[in-house]
DNA sequence: ATAGTTCTGTGACAAAGTCACATTTAAATA
DNA sequence: TATTTAAATGTGACTTTGTCACAGAACTAT
């Protein structure tokens, strides 16, 4: 990736890129690192800065891991999205720590944390930008929260699927293990694996090792209400 | 109260007070109204804005409100703080809605959130002020998830008595019925009748109608880790 | 004192999570 | 191709938490 594809991008991401000085364009344009992860990598443990991350292709999942290893998932992020719960440097009222994996292969730049935070001290619409960005994924977590709160399994599974579906453009094969089901949704494994076999004999969906497909969307999408 | 004292709250609330024009101050101080709330009154149902609260007195508690009923306490607000949810239309990227209830007779000053509105899009330091007031509450609704998800009951109790203490200065009386503890939790009243009785036969506390007086507070401290 | 309200106790049950282990299926290797 | 290995799923017993219905106790207000 070359510099004038990288300030295209940088363009189209942040919106204050032409108010800037040429400088300080420098400056991100050179902590910038454009990196490739495989399906399955974890791209930020919550320890340190990794820094904004532009998506370019693929998908990241941003997700909470407890001490014990139980996980949930807050929010997908896609081509086009920037991921700022990575750059902790930047948000100093944010408090807690995220992992980000990749859910499939996923071209990113990651801008270093540090460069952006600098600007940000200086000039207000960059610092607006990273907050509202933020905050933007406050909202995410709440519907998180009241799904786990408020919800019952068999409507939060029904959820998931006609989202997945939605996510994969409508495709009706949802390729995922119960087990990866359940760390999406803070359940476990047999909770969900009987509750796809609940669906498979009211006919709403059909099970086969690694995928489930979806035959009566109609009764998923009215077990969400 | 009168404008001299509103103003010297302002300032001590507003960073950006002394650096916004004499009209703009003007503008918030037209647009706010003292009030006091009764222990248990709703100041703010997610429905409108009602604009930003500055707290004086007393506490607010921000809590989650499901179709059935069931509660779940976000966070809680003391003298000093400013509640910034409750201004939506300030916020656009929050699209939950909230509930805030005073836990006590409450002094507020309430500054009409569209006012707010029209000087934080002119001034970028007082949009970055109610970006970040709302941006680290998203840490407390965090800390909220993870309770939720990954402790047990026991634990989330213990936290809370430990929590309820320290906040009324270390006095181990808590003042709470059962039912409202479970509200704050998002548990059930029998859940935490069941739990508190087993905290008792345990030495840890002492019930009695209408409170809990914590009898071995390192017992209590020990089961929150 | 009495009536009414609020708060707490209790047992039976349902829903969801945990645990241990069996079984099936796919992939890898001989 | 046959065999081994690993991953995914199935199952039953059990624990924890939440739900429901109702009883009894403790305050409050006439």
């Amino acid at each position: 990736m070359d510099k004038s594809e990288l300030t295209t991008l940088f363009r189209e991401s942040f919106p204050f890129w032409d108010r800037i000085s040429e400088s300080d364009r420098e400056s991100l344009l050179r902590t910038s690192h454009h990196v490739k992860f495989e399906k399955g990598n974890t791209i930020h443990t919550g320890e340190e800065c990794t820094g904004v991350i532009l998506i370019k292709s693929g998908s990241l999942r941003i997700y909470l891991l407890s001490d014990e290893g139980k996980e949930i998932t807050l929010y997908r992020l896609y081509p086009g999205d920037i991921c700022m719960l990575s750059a902790s440097c930047v948000l100093d009222a944010i408090t807690f720590d995220v992992f980000v994996d990749a859910e499939e292969l996923s071209e990113c730049v990651l801008v270093g944390g540090c460069a952006y935070e600098e600007i940000s001290l200086r000039i207000p619409e960059v610092k607006i930008f990273a907050l509202e960005v933020a905050l933007s994924r406050f909202s995410d977590v709440m519907w998180v929260l009241q799904q786990v709160l408020f919800m019952s399994m068999d409507k939060r599974l029904a959820i998931f699927l006609v989202d997945e579906m939605s996510k994969n453009g409508g495709n009706s094969i949802i390729s995922l293990t119960h087990e990866q089901i359940a760390k999406y949704m803070a359940s476990a494994r047999e909770v969900v694996s009987r509750m796809l076999k609940y669906f498979a004999t009211e006919g709403i969906v059909e099970v086969s090792r690694g995928g489930i497909r979806v035959l009566d969307k109609k009764r998923l999408v009215a077990l969400t209400r």
